[in-house]
RNA sequence: GCGCCCGUAGCUCAACGGAUAGAGCACUUGACUACGGAUCAAGAGGUUACAAGUUCGAAUCUUGUCGGGCGCACCA
């Protein structure tokens, strides 16, 4: 029985009191079932008593004495007691409990999934990095955990695309290029340029590739370098985030934004809409009308865009592609852009609070052996994204940014994550999936047919089978708070319990029969448990874009 | 000055408004002639920055104070 389950049965049991006539108040929709930490107040609890009590003027402890008495009554309930100010701990019986094995089997890689956010189609666009260098551990905190809520937000039901908004336009683009050609001839590259190593790497690639260029009248040749550079860029770029396991739907160039006349398309809309207005020879959006604190300029006074007509455009565009959702991950340094992108939606005729969505992540502070790491792009003193997964692999790195929540702000200690791997929560998690796979492929050796077996799930009566029939249980609600709240850290966070229970399970309670033993109802049961462990924990991790080997 | 985020164990961090605030690392001590010891068990470590308020109940919500990060362009 999962939480959910128990949810229906507790609601029928309040309808139940209702309709004796003990309890004045509607049947709420949702009934909070919790998992008690202290596992002595039984496996589940409820606080529907502490919360209706008021409403329906009855104490809450009467009326959680009637909710338990119902409750005792239900099937698959061996106890449900009062305690505290009003709470209701239900004990399951183990057949119930054990029953979710089969369950889990059953649903395979469903498992986990649901259906709160079906119907609403939701674009996701994080990084959007310049192509005009790689990509460094401030992009790399959003290409894990932006991934993570994309694939989440999908298991919730949502229909997902993943999306890269290439800043392929303006001063820094030409800045990139004069860099490299700079660097091209052997001369210094100017002051206000990029000044990485790997500036000079894609001026010996792009030479050798093209020796001609070099001869190229220099207005001509910058633009040349600089289109060579992009090309080059964007696809280690792409590469990079390809190794990682962070797939995008779409790269979208805000340059194609202009040539395709989506700009002008997106600028007509807001005028349509009736807040552009022109002022000291530029034109603006009243930005202000919905809690901007500024308004905003689209056009200059010179007749150029700016980047924030891109912005408004490209909103536009997402919409008109049927994105209902538009969601922006975004770098602590652009918090200002919060309110900004709400005015935008709204200027646009749309819902500031279901149309767009803007988070906030944290920057990533990175200390080496506790000194601190000042990241710098132009100076080239960068941690890039290769760097770190070169250093400890793709599902270390992933998992170490998605543990934590995107809004705290986040020190990693790059000699702790290159040089204590194996303390790494990630293998741990690992570590439980390889195990079950083990036993797993043991009982396959021993010629165990398991899922032929009659499975008795009244066999699962020992406590720690109890402990990680419980965490099993808790993985679709995990995931449903997961997407709603946009936090996969938590399904991290609950791998990880999930593994501690599984290996102080199979720290207690024997799984196969040994080498004289005969083969007990008990060896099946804890195989289906196995099994369901095993889907859990794959489930969870792939969510995550994190590998689940079967051996280590 | 205004705005956003954050202050929890020595360190890095958890905790739908729920019961005795939890993990990992580091420290102390135990457990393999058993399916993977990358494991498990036990110990120690806290005035949840501070102060009021809201209620059955606050690390969580409100307000204020202090401390830290980041931002306040006709830049991109």
């Amino acid at each position: 029985m999962t939480p959910e389950e128990l949810a229906v049965v507790v609601r029928g049991a309040l309808a139940e009191l209702a309709a004796r006539g003990d309890l004045f108040v509607a049947v709420p929709d949702d009934v909070h079932i919790e998992r008690p930490r202290n596992r002595d107040h039984g496996d589940y609890a409820t606080n529907a008593a502490l919360t209706l009590a008021k409403q329906a003027g009855i104490p809450p402890r009467e009326l959680a004495t009637a909710l338990a008495e119902a409750l005792t009554a239900c099937k698959g309930i061996e106890s449900a007691e009062i305690a505290g100010p009003g709470f209701v701990n239900i004990r399951l019986d183990d057949a119930a409990q054990g029953e979710l094995a089969r369950g889990i089997v059953t649903a395979g890689v469903a498992f986990g999934t649901g259906t709160a956010l079906a119907g609403r189609t939701v674009n996701v666009e994080f990084i959007s990095a310049n192509p005009t260098g790689p990509l460094h551990l401030g992009h790399t905190r959003w290409a894990a955990v932006g991934d993570a809520i994309a694939r989440v937000l999908a298991a919730a039901g949502a229909t997902v695309a993943k999306e890269f908004y290439i800043n392929d336009r303006g001063v820094q683009m030409d800045k990139f290029g004069a860099s490299v050609m700079a660097a091209a001839h052997g001369k210094p590259v100017p002051e206000d340029g990029y000044h990485g190593g790997y500036i000079l790497d894609l001026a010996a690639e792009i030479t050798a590739a093209e020796p001609a260029i070099l001869q190229l009248p220099e207005e001509e040749q910058l633009i040349a370098f600089r289109e060579a550079a992009y090309g080059l860029q964007l696809r280690q770029q792409q590469s990079v985030l390809r190794i990682f396991h962070t797939e995008f739907d779409v790269w979208y160039s805000e340059r194609s934004l202009h040539d395709s006349g989506a700009v002008v398309k997106g600028l007509d809309k807001l005028r349509g809409q009736g807040h552009v207005f022109e002022l000291d020879g530029a034109t603006w959006l009243r930005t202000t009308d919905f809690g901007d604190d500024k308004d905003r300029v689209l056009i200059k006074a010179d007749g150029e865009y700016t980047y924030f007509a891109s912005d408004t455009a490209y909103y536009v565009d997402k919409r008109d592609r049927g994105f209902d959702l538009c969601v922006y991950l975004l770098g602590a340094d652009h918090h200002g852009y919060v309110n900004r992108l709400r005015a935008v939606a709204a200027c646009a005729g749309d819902d500031m609070d279901n149309n767009v969505e803007v988070l906030i992540g944290q920057l990533v502070k990175i200390v080496r052996g506790g000194e601190e790491v000042k990241l710098s792009k132009r100076a080239g003193n960068i941690v890039t994204l290769e760097d770190l997964v070169d250093e400890v692999g793709v599902d270390a790195a992933r998992y170490s940014l998605i543990r934590y929540p995107a809004d705290s702000p986040l020190t990693l200690d790059l000699e702790v994550i290159t040089q204590r791997t194996s303390d790494n929560p990630v293998f741990y998690v690992q570590y439980a999936h390889a195990r079950v796979c083990s036993v797993l492929r043991n009982a396959e050796e021993l010629g165990i047919d398991w899922r032929s077996a009659n499975f008795d799930p009244s066999q699962l009566s020992h406590p720690r089978e109890g402990e990680l029939l419980g965490a099993l249980g808790q993985f679709p609600r995990v995931v449903a708070s997961a997407a709603e709240l946009r936090e996969p850290h938590r399904v991290a966070r609950y791998l990880e319990d999930t593994a501690t229970a599984y290996h102080r399970f199979y720290d207690a309670c024997r799984v196969l029969p040994r080498g004289d033993e005969q083969l007990e109802p008990e060896h099946i049961a804890r195989l289906w448990l196995c099994a369901a462990t095993r889907q859990v924990i794959f489930n969870g991790l792939t969510m995550l874009g994190v590998s689940a080997p079967e051996r280590m």
